[in-house]
DNA sequence: TTTTTGAGTGAGTTTTTACTCATTATAAAG
DNA sequence: CTTTATAATGAGTAAAAACTCACTCAAAAA
């Protein structure tokens, strides 16, 4: 008889990786708008019609791709609700992205595809309204997480959601600048990342 | 007879730059490939006959705002060549963005624009070398004269190219953020910006 | 009121792109 | 070698988007 469940199963999930990976590529690199899925189902090497066998539209794929991102972003608003030292907190972080921006493009991609879905698409993107969800929450769980620092004397004084808002900026910045940038870009050092937490607000 | 050459002229610049507004608008908040011309006209509040009596393509009219925004860019290289004092040139540099980005939108839109047009688009986008071109002589010439406020006592130690590399992915970051968060946006006061600069490298 | 010139229009054409489906390929088991 | 279940194909279709052009409109002056 035909190949067992699991058979089928591996297959699928190959041809499923293949797409997502070929997907995140095009989209950071050209956009939603700019990408067809004749490139897409190209770079995966498979056909258009396998493509559309796993996934209903161009954007539903997009969505699969966000929606992975996002969950990323929570873990983060969730680890800074711990109540470690925010100092230990931040570093720990900082010194993640940094590893992360070093060692591969993933956590670049990802950044740029959240950057992309908000400034892509149509109309009501419901994805526009989770994404400024999930990012005011990180803004607002990283302004806490300064003020408490800063309670404790660990950081320096200034407006803590200012100084919340200016650290992912830099982040996503940095996200774009490497893949702007590729072999010219060198991830700046952690201690240049965190500067801004222990000088003192004007 | 007709009207006269200058009142056929003042007609046109009208047109011109009520395409270029809308244009500039849609291309931020949706990317090259999602927005189509119908958009671009309806919010001009012009005919598509009419758009296209302006710019051959919608490619053109993309490449003009993107070549205005780029020789915004190629000023600043040129003010950091400057023999003022490193630390003077920052200052003022740092409030000149402040202001542009309390008071509106125009700064922030052209470097979205500046990265839409490197991570849009289809393959050999002159657009891209071009402004690879600029970012470098930017980054370098940042490069330099954050080297030269080191030697000269001004600023803290710490490598030269990834401090200027991290200011200008912090100044991205938050022009895109301005755009996203909208009134949520709060932007950080200059001396977080200038941080990095007194910090010492690790 | 007519003429003149270039701005302005938008239905219609062409081109591109998303998406479908009738068909073929594959490999395991009888 | 046949059967069987599902992966895989890609020419073909439908929809969307870029772009054209034959025409109208507006206002200045004869």
């Amino acid at each position: 008889m035909p190949r067992t469940k699991d058979q089928f199963e591996e297959l699928r999930n190959a041809t499923r990786e293949k797409i997502q990976s070929a997907a995140m590529q095009l989209f950071v690199q050209k956009g939603f708008g700019s990408t067809n899925v004749q490139e897409i189902a190209d770079k995966a090497g498979i056909s258009i019609g396998l493509l559309y066998r796993h996934y209903k539209t161009k954007e539903d794929l997009f969505n699969e791709l966000v929606e992975y991102a996002r969950t990323g972003l929570r873990k983060v608003v969730a680890l800074f609700e711990s109540d470690e030292s925010p100092e230990k907190l931040m570093n720990q972080f900082v010194h993640e992205v940094y590893n992360d921006m070093v060692s591969g493009d993933e956590l670049a991609n990802l950044m740029i595809l959240m950057a992309q879905s908000f400034f892509s698409r149509n109309d009501k993107n419901e994805n526009q309204n989770e994404i400024a969800k999930v990012n005011t929450e990180l803004l607002n769980g990283t302004s806490k997480l300064i003020k408490r620092g800063q309670e404790l004397g660990e950081f320096g004084s200034g407006d803590s959601y200012e100084m919340a808002l200016f650290f992912f900026s830099a982040v996503q910045g940095l996200a774009e600048m490497k893949v702007m940038l590729k072999n010219n870009f060198s991830m700046p050092s952690p201690s240049i990342l965190t500067a801004f937490l222990y000088r003192k607000g004007e």
